[in-house]
DNA sequence: TCTATAATTCGATAAATATGGAAATGATCA
DNA sequence: TGATCATTTCCATATTTATCGAATTATAGA
């Protein structure tokens, strides 16, 4: 992942509607979840949800497929690694550091 | 972390020279940079860099402490990895899931 | 105290973004 | 084809945000 990939996924996760779908979508896992059930498990306007979803998609993190007439989105869970990774890139100058520095065990 | 905590975060990393900044100081560990070093790695004026220093430390994402008359900032890697596992929360369910959907190893 | 350096605040401007109703598009089934 | 449901696009508005020069505040040393 590279620096304009990193800033369009984690803008893409830094608005309230947006952060609550994706999340939804990892816990949907790859099974995934049709719009108008995020729709009605968020409480979210169908037009505001169709801009958030087409944000996340653009970033990466999610991805929709059609399956009869609806349209089924699940997390993308490569990018979602990518971008803990790019976080976490050579943390400490990549000498070993303390516990609290280091990733979540 | 809760939510509003985690959109703080995202929103504070969404951002070229904030992003920048962030992994600057990631990569400096502990011992951490100040502001003026900081300033001359990335190229920013003093003035935008206080901006999005201050938008960093209220996000939690960075500490700053007085040496003397420098200002040194330093990563708080408790905050970035408590927004690494909101962020993966019960992921697929907390069912087991395929290599893809873990965190890297 | 005076000076030099470090860092922040102020202020004005420019740009990007979220929102949701109404209308349009796409997909399925009778 | 016509009806129905799912989703997206369009539009206008309100809000938030980034930028950086100039002025201000804070710290240290002579």
């Amino acid at each position: 992942m590279d620096t304009k990939a990193a800033i369009a996924a984690l803008a893409a996760l830094a608005q309230e509607s947006r952060l609550a779908t994706f999340r939804l979508l990892v816990q949907a896992g790859p099974a995934g979840l049709a719009a108008s059930k995020i729709a009605e498990a968020l409480g979210l306007p169908a037009s505001s949800l169709s801009f958030h979803l087409k944000e996340l998609t653009h970033a990466g993190l999610i991805t929709p497929r059609q399956e009869g007439r609806f349209i089924i989105y699940a997390a993308r869970f490569d990018t979602m690694n990518g971008l803990l990774a790019f976080l976490t890139e050579n943390c400490c100058g990549g000498n070993p550091c303390t516990p609290s520095c280091g990733l979540p065990t």
